[in-house]
DNA sequence: CTGAAAGCGCTAACAC
DNA sequence: GTGTTAGCGCTTTCAG
């Protein structure tokens, strides 16, 4: 933390005896300008250590090079992918992703979208489509593209890239049924505030209840998911209902838990019982025992949002609200 | 992406029928302010719904409320919870991040430091203490805060906050000498650009070597690290050397896999085999197994380095450089 | 191809 | 308390 205020354009301009506008054009790329004036110009902005400043720029130009990100979490792995994607589609253009997080709550969001939008950014990627009234104003009212992300069940406010959880639920119930399971329990995390994974537990349920089966226990917890708690939770639930021969979980690391449970007291997984999660991570493929999975293409989301935005930034696309699906594939993660 | 351009200070302050200066003053807070023309202001901003534009606020009052984070990669979960922290820390304070990734590598590191600065940010988060010679000179003669974290080994810039990589892998040593383990392993991933495992596996060797003792064998591969890579490498590694009676990995999720090769192969950890892991993940605890892992408070590590820079911005506190040590635990995850 | 003028939207500094 | 005057550092516009 010295105390030395930066070069400006203005400084870059005398060391190269040019004019503050052939510097700037110079320092954004050749175009117009003569390729002594250009020379001279990186020449001096690299002796100067000349930095720039994207606030001024952007205040000017109408248009910075952010692109705000709003997610409920990111200690949460799947965010932290999805952000992951998002990096990689970004990566080279010049683009930063400012990120703001909502802990799942819709006041948050509504101040986090507030902010992300005072940044004039290039762009806005939110996770969701349930938003609360005021940020769906916000949203509608803006003129940089929005991407909703992570959904599809629901009206979008402009494009979307995602995947109906309501519908990976039911066919999951669909698998489960198929797999002659009828004893079937649930268990989940955060239900009351994760939209999307009660999307999915509705999307399971109705779909059992078509087949005339009712969920025969149920066990719903508040606070963040984890290998541990499900672990805890499929010890009690399994003591309180010891027949059951199925169980799907809101997560797969809940799901994992539950592996790692049924590993410890010697109980057959698949054949016993069944354990069923959502996501795809990876701790499921590497367990020694089979526990069926939604695999959801979070990084391809991610980048696909990123770089639809990063298109029209660049100028290479208009913008048109549309609807990309990347549905989720059901299999053994081994 | 609709077309309509956002209301401005101005036509704020018009619609309240004050001056400009008394908008601004009014939406910043009620200082030096009457309280009739602070709600007049209130009243009139929310009615037209203006946002504010920080670009220009933080162009005008010469630094923005944006924290740059700078992070090897996010789709790493260690990482993810160092950003964790920094999201708690400045939760209701108006800042927000903006982060870069460097993918391991130093030229990209130099180009998101740079990019970073653009931003005028309130101060600076970057991860590591071995920046390339002109990264380090950027930060050297910037102004703004600059926190190095989760590394303590080498010459910091400004402040620092974190644990030292070779102290860790040391101890991890000595933990396991005292457990009486002899034959020793050693699997990595990525070692070659992960500068920290690297000291961790330095001074681990160091230290073995002062008991005169060898690593038995050592499996080291390129890219990311996983579960399922970690069970890989493990397979292959004992089928090699069948009589190791222990084996250090460069971070937990290989050990974790480790952990589930064994379970399947029917290998008793840690009795025949220990395993030793660094970073203290969850899955490490909700294993059926016991191993050793450093567990390294990385989200501390994050809401402390956030924290620092808070203060400084709401000028509660004056920036000095310090060094502050969160010491890794080292300890079974059962 | 180059430069001068004007202004992006806000706030610091100074008047009143 | 309130308003006025100057910019912040850059780019857009328009003239040469």
């Amino acid at each position: 933390m010295d105390n030395k205020s930066r070069a400006t354009l203005a400084d870059v301009a005398a060391a190269a005896g040019v004019s503050k506008m052939t510097a700037s054009r110079a320092l954004r790329g050749a175009r117009d300008v003569s390729k002594n004036n250009f020379e001279k110009v990186q020449k001096a902005a690299r002796e100067i250590g000349y930095v720039g400043n994207h606030l001024a720029s952007a205040l000017s130009g109408k248009r910075s090079d952010l692109i705000g990100v709003v997610i409920p979490s990111i200690a949460n792995i799947v965010f932290a992918e999805v952000l992951a994607g998002i990096a990689e589609a970004i990566e080279g253009t010049g683009l930063q992703t400012v990120f703001g997080v909502t802990d799942y709550d819709l006041n948050t969001e509504n101040d986090v979208i507030r902010n992300m939008l005072s940044w004039n950014p290039a762009g806005l990627i939110v996770t969701g489509l349930d938003q609360s009234n005021d940020a769906k104003r916000l949203l509608e009212n803006t003129d940089i593209p929005v991407v909703q992300i992570m959904d599809l069940d629901g009206d979008p406010i402009d494009t979307c890239v995602g995947f109906s959880h309501r519908a990976a639920g039911a066919e999951m119930a669909a698998s489960l049924l198929e797999m002659g399971r009828k004893r079937i329990g649930y268990i989940g995390r955060g239900v009351d505030v994760d939209v999307r994974a009660k999307k999915r537990l509705n999307g399971f349920r109705e779909h059992l209840s078509h087949a005339n089966i009712d969920l025969m226990a149920t066990k719903i917890g508040a606070g963040p998911s984890g290998t541990n708690i499900g672990r805890e939770m499929t010890s009690e639930l399994l003591s309180q209902h010891p027949d059951l021969d199925c169980i799907y979980y809101s997560n797969d690391d809940l799901a994992a838990g539950g592996a790692l449970h049924c590993i410890a007291s010697g109980i057959a997984v698949p054949d016993t019982l069944t354990l069923a999660g959502f996501n795809g991570l990876e701790i499921i493929t590497s367990l020694p025992v089979s526990v069926l999975t939604s695999r959801t293409p979070r990084r391809d989301v991610g980048r696909t949002a990123a770089q639809l935005i990063v298109d029209v930034q660049k100028g290479s696309n208009n913008w048109k609200k549309q609807t990309l699906e990347f549905p989720p594939v059901i299999a053994f993660g081994t």
